[in-house]
DNA sequence: TTACAGACTTGGAAGAATCTTC
DNA sequence: GAAGATTCTTCCAAGTCTGTAA
């Protein structure tokens, strides 16, 4: 095992003795708008003051996005935009819908046509000078070792793109400034410089954590935070731990699991709730889901937050007893819509939990994340609910595995039955897509390939049997190895048509599922290299190489025995 | 018990880079 | 070698969960 894995322990909560950086790389300043590019305003052109202007650029890129059509968006946005206005302004511009920002979107799409058109020096020069900013800005030094930094540049200014119907959508993402920024670094390092004629919100010396700065955004008035690349020996240690916690849930689940069952029956309602909720993280993979301040977000829900209308009982559906009908948006507003059988206890008590209530009330109402995390760290030490999702993951993974790989098939045989079990996963945590905008086109190219291949063996077929009906005739040697040669054209042939057909497979079924979540925060990656080096997959087939950089930790640690 | 701040992981989309095909 | 498709990378929002204070 390399050393860099083996950790020398550290006080209770100390994270590094070293840190240096140069702090967050700024984004660069608004570039006013050319002369010729104009702002119409009730068909009149209009001069627009910078900090104005810049804000109209804001939404003048976003026109041909269906945000731009929302209510709610335009509402904050022109809000927000008003209130930046010098007071002409305001007097002059008092309505949204007679603001034409056609040309101003024009020239930001020209732009972008004229960066995609450079030659080949000019793009490589852009590289360079991109390069040059994430050698000086894209890397720390973390107790001895040069560690690459996740996110080293400050988030633009913008307008805010809240997910599923969020209340604040289209409101005005301020501009960072280095007075906004709180730098964290040793204090004996080198401490960065603020950039010419700024000064750092504050400088601080605080090893209990990971994060190198960090400001407070002013859409939710939460921190954001510039921390490490998951290449890190920080992060992979932590990634490492989180999959421990995993495996030691193994160990006790079946006591869990038999523990929440006889609480189903017990005589607290806040038992009872806790039971069914507990029943569900497990057997469905939901998030714990915390509450959220009303009117603030989307309205999300995970399980300890499910409402009464986000479910139906049916006592009998399809043949099926005591089915729980799910639909509720969950992370991201992700629809989850699901119909399970569950036992007939859990299905009683739903029918208790819900006597009585409003649609909009609480399901769980003796409930909450915290309870709920209380009750299981007090059943193993590190236990939340949240470690289920990870363990359920990994040990369908690694049996999804077991039953489908043959140790027959060929690597792309092999790597189908591989994203099959990750597909398994995928769809227990809900990780959708949207149907990629080229799915049906390539999925018909690939058809075409297909038909073409297929004509291919055929004709192959032919000219075997006719080089064998000659080698009958002639019996020589010069006819035998023609035999031979069409042999192995053929056999080619079919293995080629075979992994194309394979390809067509896969890519049906994984039309709507998004398996990156999973791979990357899900699946102890332990297991996917025991599996490799087994079958004699490459690892490359599996894990790019970003992948294999983020679970180096794991590619140095497992062999082909590990069990999760 | 609740409210809240803070720190960290997880999430899909969009943009950029690379590969494939004609 | 251009266009289109695919894969990789970046972006930043949205969760989880812990600790603290009242």
């Amino acid at each position: 095992m390399c050393s860099r894995w083996e950790e020398e322990k550290k006080e209770d909560g100390v994270k590094w003795t070293q840190l240096e950086h140069r702090g967050p790389y700024f984004v660069p300043l608004y570039e006013p708008l050319p002369d010729d590019v104009q702002f119409y305003y009730d068909g009149k052109p209009l001069k627009l003051s910078l900090a104005t202007e810049e804000i109209a650029t804001f939404y003048a890129k976003m026109l041909d996005h269906e945000y731009t059509t929302k209510e709610i968006f335009q509402n904050n946005f022109f809000n927000d935009w008003r209130k930046e206005m010098t007071s002409k302004e305001q007097k002059i511009i008092k309505d949204l819908d007679k603001c034409d920002f056609r040309e101003i979107h024009k020239y930001f799409v020209d732009k972008s046509e004229a960066r995609k058109a450079l030659s080949k020096e000019e793009k490589q020069k852009l590289k360079e000078e991109a390069d040059k900013i994430q050698e000086e800005y894209g890397y720390c030094i973390l107790d001895g070792h040069r560690e690459k930094i996740g996110n080293f540049k400050t988030e633009p200014p913008g307008l805010f793109r809240g997910r599923g119907d969020h209340p604040k959508m289209g409101m005005l993402k301020k501009r960072i400034m280095p007075e906004d920024v709180v730098i964290n670094c040793s204090k004996d390092s080198k401490i960065p410089e603020p950039p010419e004629g700024h000064k750092w919100k504050e400088v601080r010396f605080d090893n209990t954590v990971t994060w190198l700065a960090s400001w407070t955004e002013n859409i939710q008035n939460t921190l954001k935070y510039i921390m490490l690349n998951p290449s890190s020996k920080l992060k992979g240690e932590k990634d490492w731990q989180k999959y421990e916690v995993a495996r030691r849930l193994k160990d006790v689940v079946h006591k869990i699991r038999a523990q929440y069952r006889a609480d189903w029956k017990s005589k607290e309602m806040k038992k009872r709730q806790r039971a069914v909720a507990l029943y569900f993280i497990d057997k469905l993979a939901l998030r714990a889901g915390n509450e959220k301040e009303e009117g603030e977000t989307a309205d999300t829900v995970g399980c300890c937050s499910l409402r009464v209308e986000h479910i139906k009982l049916h006592p009998r559906l399809d043949g099926q007893e005591h089915v729980v009908e799910f639909d509720f948006l969950g992370k991201d507003s992700i629809r989850y819509y699901n119909k399970v059988s569950v036992e007939k206890l859990v299905f009683k008590n739903l029918q208790l939990f819900m006597k009585n209530k409003d649609p909009a009330d609480d399901l769980f109402d003796r409930l909450n994340t915290s309870i709920l995390n209380r009750h299981l760290q007090s059943l193993m030490d590190g236990l939340s609910a949240k470690v289920f999702r990870t363990y359920n993951a990994s040990i369908t993974l690694q049996e999804q595995l077991k039953a489908l790989t043959n140790s027959e098939d060929s690597v792309a045989g092999k790597l189908l039955s591989y994203n099959r079990a990750n597909r398994a996963v995928a769809i227990l945590c809900n990780h959708q897509r949207s149907t990629p905008k080229t799915f049906e086109k390539s999925m018909q190219n690939l058809q075409t390939k297909i038909d073409a291949k297929k004509q291919q063996v055929e004709e192959g077929q032919q000219e075997l049997k006719k080089a064998e009906d000659e080698f009958e005739d002639t019996k020589d040697a010069k006819a035998e190895a023609n035999v031979e040669k069409k042999k192995k054209l053929l056999k080619r042939l079919e293995e080629q048509l075979a992994k194309l057909n394979v390809q067509a497979t896969d890519k049906e079924e994984n039309k709507q599922i998004a398996l990156g979540t999973s791979k990357l925060n899900y699946l102890d990656p332990r297991i996917t290299i025991a599996w490799c080096k087994k079958f004699g997959v490459p690892i490359e087939k599996i894990y790019n190489k970003t992948q294999r950089e983020k679970f180096a930790w794991a590619i140095d640690m497992a062999d082909e025995d590990f069990e999760f």
